[in-house]
DNA sequence: GCCAACTAAGACACCGTTGTCATAAGCTGG
DNA sequence: CCAGCTTATGACAACGGTGTCTTAGTTGGC
C-alpha cells in the first residue's frame, strides 16, 4: 500500500540505512549512491513516515505554537510567520490554542508534548507569562522560544519589540502636533506589553513637561467594546482630551465608532491613535495612525531561534515603526 | 525518561495489551481491571505516544485542515470550529495553508498525507474546488469533507449554506426599503460562492420586476481595496445607485471608506450591505447590515461528518441570518 | 452434564524509521 | 608494507504502541 523506505532501497539497490542517510543528508555517502537514491525517491514519490522517524529517532520534525489570543489578525500573523520558517526547515507546525486561565493548562501542554514528541515550542503572548506553562516546559526540559514575553527575560530565548519606546514615540508624535490633553487606554492586564505601553506614554508626557493625569487614563481589554467604553468615559469628562491613544487598533476602532456616534469628527474634533497596525487599521475610517508591530517577523525570527543548533539564550529586538494616517492631526485653534 | 505503556502496565500489574485496551475503550476488560489501569495512568500522568499509535495501528488521531484564504477572520473561525470538534474527539488538528495556484499543490497535499498518516481531511473554500487537490485526495482514498464547496457536490460529504438565498434575502431587504438602483460587488472569481451570491442578487431583482443592469455590477476580490475601487466606479456613474451590496464585509468596509472619503453619509446618502458578519462588520462605522454566515458552525459540523463511523456521503445545510445594522436605511425622498 | 459461545487477558509479531555497531575498502605515513 | 585512520555501507535491535492469535475461565442451552 504505502511506499516505504524499503521500496526505495530496493529500487535504488542499496540498504534501507543508506536511504535513511541520504534522507537525513548525512556524511559518508558517495555522490553516485546519493543520486541513485534520490532518483528512486523521486520515482516513487516517497515521503518518509513522520511517525516512524519520531519513534525511532531523536527528533519529531514537529514544533508546537501555543497561543491564547483572541485577535484573529494577531494570531494570523503569528501563525504565518512560524509556518513560513517551519516550511524552510521541513518541519511541521502544530497550532495549539489554550486558555491560560484554565486549571488544566499545564496538563494540556504536558499532554501535547508527550503525545507529539515536539522538538520545540513557540509561546506567544500572553502564554509567555503563564507560570504554569513555563514550569511545565522547564520540567520537561524542552526547548522553547517566547514572542514578546513580559517577565523572566533571562529564562529563555525571545524576540520582542520595544513597546515602551513605541508608545513613547506615538505620544511624542501627538505632543508635537500640539496636543496637551492626551487620553490613554491601557491594554488587557494579562499582557505584559500593556504595562510597557502605559509606561512609554507616561515617559513621553514627563519629558515634555506635561503632568500625568489619572483621569485621562482608562483600563481596556484589547477589544472593540472596551475601546468604546473608554471613549465614552473620556469624552464625557469636564475637560475632554483632544487626542486619545489606545493600546491597540481594536480599541482605537471602538473609539472611532463612539466618536462617530456622538457626532465628533475625526481628526478635526479628536485625534485617535492605535497600536499594532493590523489590517483593521486601514479598514476603518479614517485610517488609523498606529505603530507597526512586526508580528509576522517576530514569529519568523522566534522560530529561527528555535532551530538554532547551539541552544544559547538569545534575545532579538525588532524595530517598530510609527505609521501616520488620517486619524490624527494638529490640535485645533 | 519518557513514561510508556510498559510503566503503566507494571504499576497496574497487567500486560501492556490490557493497558492498550483500556486506553482505546475496548470491550472485554473487567471493571476492576479498568480501574486499576486508570489509576496507574493518572498516577504516572501518562499520555500515549501518537507516533507509536500511528505506526502500529490503523489510525493516527490526526486530521488536517487545508485552506487558502486570506481573510484572517474567516480562517480564524474555521480553525476554531474544527479545533473544537477535534478536541471533543481527542484528535489533533494540523493546520495546513496552501496556495491553490501552486504547481506543486497535489504534491504538497500528498506529502502531508504520507508524512502524517492523517485519518481525514477538511477542505475549506476555495481549496474545495481545486481539481488537483481533489484528485490527489481521491487517489489516496482518504476521507475528506468540504466546507462550502462550489462544484461536484455528489463527490464528498459537505456542509454549506445557501449563498444564493442569502444574497436574495439581502437584496430583497434593500428593495423593501425602497431601493431600486442597487449596486453589487462580486466576490473573488476563485470562490464558487461568488457566483451563487451574484445569482441570488439577480433573482431577487427579477422577482421584484427590477431590470438587471450590468453597469451596476462590478468585479471584486473579497478585499478592502477592490471594494473601494468598485465603490468609486459605481458612485461616479451618471445614475448612481442608492445602495451597494458587497459580497463580503471587507469589500463593504472599502465602500464605507470611499463614501466617507467623498463626503457621502452612510446610510443617509447611500446604503451599504456586506456579507459574512465577520467581527469587522461591527468594527466599522456605521456597523454593517450583513448576512451572518455560520462559519464556525460549518467547520464544526464538517469535522463531525469526518468522524462519522459510517462514511455515507452527507450534505448539511446550515442557516444564514440577515443582520440589520446601521449601514442600511430606507431610500431618501 | 457437555459443547458452544462469550468474556477476559496475555504472548508476540509488526508498523517504518533511526541509532549503534560491524565490516571492508581506500588512503596516509613511517 | 602494515598499523591506523577515514570513508562508505550494511545488519540488526530498538522506539512504543496495536493487531492477531492463543489460552483459560465462565455462561448458557438442551
Amino acid at each position: 500500500m504505502r511506499v516505504t523506505i524499503k521500496d526505495v532501497s530496493r529500487i535504488a539497490g542499496v540498504s534501507i540505512k543508506t536511504v535513511s542517510r541520504v534522507l537525513n543528508k548525512e556524511k559518508y555517502v558517495r555522490e553516485e549512491t546519493r543520486a541513485k537514491v534520490a532518483a528512486a525517491v523521486a520515482e516513487l514519490n516517497f515521503s518518509p513516515s513522520l511517525a516512524a522517524r519520531t519513534l525511532a529517532g531523536s527528533r519529531s520534525f514537529q514544533i508546537a505554537l501555543i497561543y491564547d489570543n483572541h485577535s484573529p489578525y494577531y494570531i494570523h500573523a503569528i501563525q504565518a510567520g512560524v509556518w513560513a520558517r517551519c516550511r524552510e526547515q521541513g518541519v511541521r507546525m502544530l497550532a495549539q490554542p489554550v486558555d491560560i486561565a484554565s486549571a488544566t493548562l499545564a496538563q494540556e501542554i504536558g499532554g501535547l508534548i508527550d503525545e507529539t514528541h515536539v522538538d520545540g515550542v513557540i509561546l506567544s503572548s500572553p502564554v509567555t507569562d503563564a507560570p504554569e506553562a513555563l514550569a511545565e516546559l522547564e520540567r520537561r526540559n524542552i526547548r522553547f522560544v517566547r514572542i514578546s514575553p513580559g517577565t523572566n527575560h533571562a529564562m529563555t530565548s525571545s524576540v520582542f519589540m520595544d513597546d515602551a519606546q513605541a508608545a513613547d514615540d506615538m505620544t511624542t508624535h501627538l505632543i508635537n502636533q500640539g496636543h496637551r490633553r492626551i487620553g490613554f487606554v491601557i491594554g488587557h492586564p494579562n499582557h505584559m506589553a500593556s504595562d510597557e505601553r502605559h509606561f512609554g506614554y507616561r515617559r513621553a508626557l514627563d519629558r515634555a513637561g506635561i503632568g500625568y493625569e489619572p483621569s485621562l487614563v482608562r483600563p481596556g481589554e484589547f477589544d472593540f467594546a472596551s475601546g468604546m467604553a473608554a471613549a465614552e468615559a473620556l469624552l464625557t469628562l469636564p475637560k475632554k482630551p483632544t487626542a486619545i491613544f489606545a493600546s491597540n487598533d481594536d480599541m482605537a476602532a471602538g473609539i472611532l465608532s463612539y466618536a462617530h456616534h456622538v457626532g465628533l469628527e475625526v481628526p478635526r474634533d479628536l485625534s485617535v491613535a492605535g497600536f499594532d497596525d493590523t489590517d483593521l487599521a486601514q479598514l476603518v475610517w479614517p485610517p488609523l495612525t498606529t505603530i507597526r508591530q512586526p508580528t509576522r517577523d517576530l514569529a519568523f525570527a522566534a522560530t529561527g531561534l528555535l532551530f538554532e543548533a547551539d541552544p544559547v539564550i538569545t534575545h532579538q529586538r525588532l524595530q517598530h515603526e510609527l505609521i501616520v494616517r488620517g486619524s490624527t492631526a494638529r490640535v485645533r485653534g
